[in-house]
DNA sequence: GGCTTTAGATGAAAGCTTTCAAATAGAAGC
DNA sequence: GCTTCTATTTGAAAGCTTTCATCTAAAGCC
C-alpha cells in the first residue's frame, strides 16, 4: 500500500507538505496542492489510520459493546449508532458480552489498545463500567452509556422513558378494565426494569388497585424466561387477567406459556409486552406493545460521542428518549373473559 | 497508557527483553522474565495494537461486512464471526452496506488502512469484491465470502446448502398434496436465491409438476417484497394452494397478505419460508421453515479466516452446511382448501 | 588458565503519520 | 538591486512495537 513518502516523491514535494495538503493543516500553494492531489489520485493513497491513530493518540474507532446482537432488540442501535458513525467517518468495534460482566471487562481493556475516539455502551449484568469509564475519560475517550446504566453512572445516557412507556401500557390495560394484573418484569437489578416496573405501580397506584408481590415475577428479558414465570402466574389464584410482559420476548414467552395452557389470548387472558420488535405484528395474536426508539437511541448516542470528541465538554447528557403505545390485538377487556370461561367464583374477586 | 519502555525501566531491562518476554520470541532467563512479568502486572501493561498492527504490517482486527445487522438472519452469522474471533484474539469491525455496492466499496477501501488480518463478507448486490479481495490476498489479508456469493468468487466460502434446503422443502408440500405451487423467490442476481429456486424447480420437476412462469416472483428479500408478491400471486387463477417464500421475511409479508386478502393460513393456502427464524415459532401460524444454521456459518466462516492468518494457504475452500426442515403448522394437504373453499372449478384445475 | 562457543541481552531501525521549529523563496519597500 | 518580511515549505522527531545484527557474559574444552 502507498504511503505519503511516495506520495511526496511522485509530486516532488516534502512529506510534511502532503501532510498538509491532506489535512489542510497549513496553507499550500496551489500549484504544488494540485501535483500532491493528483499523486494521491494516481496511486490511490489513503492514510494509515494505525499510524494517524498512534501519531495522533486517538483513532476513528468507536467501541460498541452490547450483551449480544443475536437479542432482536439490540441490532437497532447498532446500526443507528453505525449509520451516524459511518457518516462522520468513525467506525465501530462490536463487542458482545453475554450480560457476563467479566466478558466486559476484557472488552474495556483491550479496546483501551485501539485508542478508540470513544465506547457506546449497553451495560453486562454488574457492569463496572462506572469505574472503567472513568479511567477512559481520563485518557479523552468519551463514554456514553444506553439503555440501562451501570451503578453509579453519571456519565452521558441514552435511554427509553421506560417508567412513562411502563405508566402508559399499565394505564392502558386498566382503561380496558383490568383489574387483577401481573407483570413479569425484567432482572431486578437491570436499571431498565426497575424503571419498567416503576411505571406498572405508579399506574396502579394512581387507581388505587392493590397489587401483590406474587404476581410481579422477575425473569431474565428472554422467551424462556417469560415462558416459566408466566407458567407461575398462570397457576395463580385468582388468575391474572393480564400480564405485562417487560420486553417482547418475555411476552412471546408468555405467549408459549398460554398456547401451552391452553388459553386463548386475548379472550382468556391479556397481554402486553414492550420493545415493540418487528415480529410483534406477526405474532398470534398481533401484540400490543411498548414501542422503544431502539435506532433513534443508537443514532443518539453516536452523536453524542462524536460531540464530545469534537470538544463538547459541558456536563453529563441524560437523553430519554419518547416511547409509544402501540395497541394491536393482544389485550380485550376483561369482561370478555369472565363471561366466557371464568367460574363464578374467580369473577367475584376480580370485580373486588 | 504504560509502554513497553516504562516496563523496562522499571524491571531494569532493556526494551527488547520486554518484547521477547511478552512474545516469547527468545530464551530469556527466569528472573528476567519473572522482573519484566512483575512490572507488566503492576501497572497493568496492554500493549499498544496500533503499534503493533503498524509494525507488524497486520492488526487482530477483521472486517466483518453484511448488508444491514437489522435483517433478523445476519445477527446470529455476526454472533458466530465474533465467538470464534474473539476466542482467538480477534476484534470484529462491523459494516453495513444496505447491499450497495458502493457503500460495500467504501468500506473495503477503508478497511484496507487498518490492516486487518481478514474478512467476513456478504457481498451486496453486484458486489466488486471478487476485484477488491484479489487485492487484499496480495496484501495477505484473507477474504471469505458468505452466504451469498458475489460474480466470479473463486475464494473461500462458507453457505447454506440452499439448492437441497429448497428441494426438501418444495419436496415436503408435494408429498403433502400440492400440485399448484408458486414461489416469491429473491433477488435473482443472488446467488443463494437462484439456488433456492434451482432446488424449488428440481422437486417440481422430479415430480413431474409443470409451474408457470408467473407463478415464480422476484422479490427483495424482505416483508414488503413478499407482501407485494403474494398480493400479485393471490389473484392468479388457478390460486396456487401454496407459497414457498424464498426467506422467512417474505413469508412474514406473505402472512400479511394473507390476512389482507380475507385467507386463513394453513385452510386457504399453505405457506412455507427459508431461514427459520428465531420468531417463525411465533407467527400465527407457527411458520414451517427451512432452517439455516446462522451461528454456525458464522463461525465456519471466522474459523476458516484464522486458518488462513495461521498460513494455511491451501486450495480454496467451499464449506456448505447442511439445512433442516422445521415443520410447523403453515402447510396442510391443499384438500382441506377445496373441501372447504375453493369453488369447484377451481378443484379441477388443481387437479390435472 | 586461556580460548572458543553459545545462550542471552541489548540498542537501533523500521513501520507511517502529524507537528513543530527551522529554513527558504517570493514579495514588498526603498 | 538589496533588505526585510511574510508566506510556504521542509526535515526531523515522536508515538509504540518488533526484529535483527551486535555485544556480553557465562560455560565448555584442552
Amino acid at each position: 500500500m502507498a504511503n505519503m513518502k511516495q506520495i511526496a516523491k511522485i509530486a516532488g514535494v516534502s512529506l510534511g507538505t502532503v501532510s498538509h495538503v491532506l489535512n489542510k493543516s497549513a496553507p499550500v500553494r496551489e500549484n504544488l496542492r494540485k501535483r500532491v492531489m493528483d499523486a494521491v489520485d494516481a496511486v490511490g493513497y489513503q492514510p494509515s489510520q494505525l499510524a494517524r491513530g498512534l501519531r495522533l493518540d486517538k483513532t476513528n474507532m468507536i467501541g460498541m459493546i452490547i450483551p449480544d446482537v443475536t437479542n432482536p432488540f439490540f441490532p437497532a442501535v447498532v446500526r443507528g449508532a453505525e449509520d451516524v458513525a459511518f457518516a462522520n467517518g468513525y467506525r465501530l468495534i462490536l463487542c458482545n458480552t453475554d450480560n457476563d460482566h467479566s466478558k466486559e471487562i476484557v472488552h474495556l481493556n483491550e479496546l483501551r489498545t485501539f485508542l478508540p475516539s470513544g465506547l457506546i455502551v449497553i451495560p453486562s449484568n454488574f457492569s463496572d463500567l462506572t469505574a472503567q469509564a472513568e479511567s477512559y475519560r481520563k485518557s479523552g475517550t468519551a463514554v456514553v452509556c444506553v439503555d440501562r446504566l451501570p451503578k453509579g453512572w453519571e456519565g452521558d445516557t441514552v435511554t427509553a422513558d421506560n417508567e412513562k412507556g411502563a405508566y402508559e401500557a399499565t394505564s392502558y390495560v386498566l382503561r380496558q378494565g383490568h383489574r387483577l394484573l401481573a407483570m413479569v418484569m425484567g432482572p431486578r437489578h437491570l436499571t431498565n426494569a426497575q424503571d419498567r416496573l416503576a411505571g406498572f405501580k405508579r399506574a396502579l397506584h394512581e387507581k388505587k388497585i392493590p397489587i401483590g408481590p406474587e404476581y410481579i415475577q422477575e425473569a431474565s428479558f428472554d422467551q424462556h424466561g417469560g415462558y416459566a414465570k408466566t407458567m407461575l402466574l398462570l397457576r395463580m389464584i385468582p388468575r391474572p387477567t393480564v400480564i405485562f410482559a417487560a420486553n417482547d420476548m418475555i411476552a412471546f414467552g408468555a405467549l408459549l406459556a398460554f398456547r401451552e395452557a391452553g388459553l386463548h389470548c386475548p379472550e382468556d387472558i391479556s397481554l402486553i409486552g414492550f420493545d415493540n420488535l418487528q415480529f410483534a405484528e406477526m405474532t398470534s395474536p398481533p401484540l400490543s406493545s411498548v414501542s422503544q426508539p431502539g435506532f433513534q437511541m443508537g443514532t443518539t448516542a453516536a452523536q453524542i460521542l462524536i460531540d464530545r470528541v469534537r470538544g463538547d465538554d459541558g456536563p453529563a447528557k441524560h437523553l430519554i428518549l419518547e416511547t409509544a403505545l402501540k395497541i394491536r390485538d393482544s389485550v380485550a377487556p376483561p369482561s370478555a373473559i369472565s363471561a366466557q370461561k371464568s367460574p363464578s367464583s374467580r369473577r367475584g374477586k376480580l370485580s373486588k
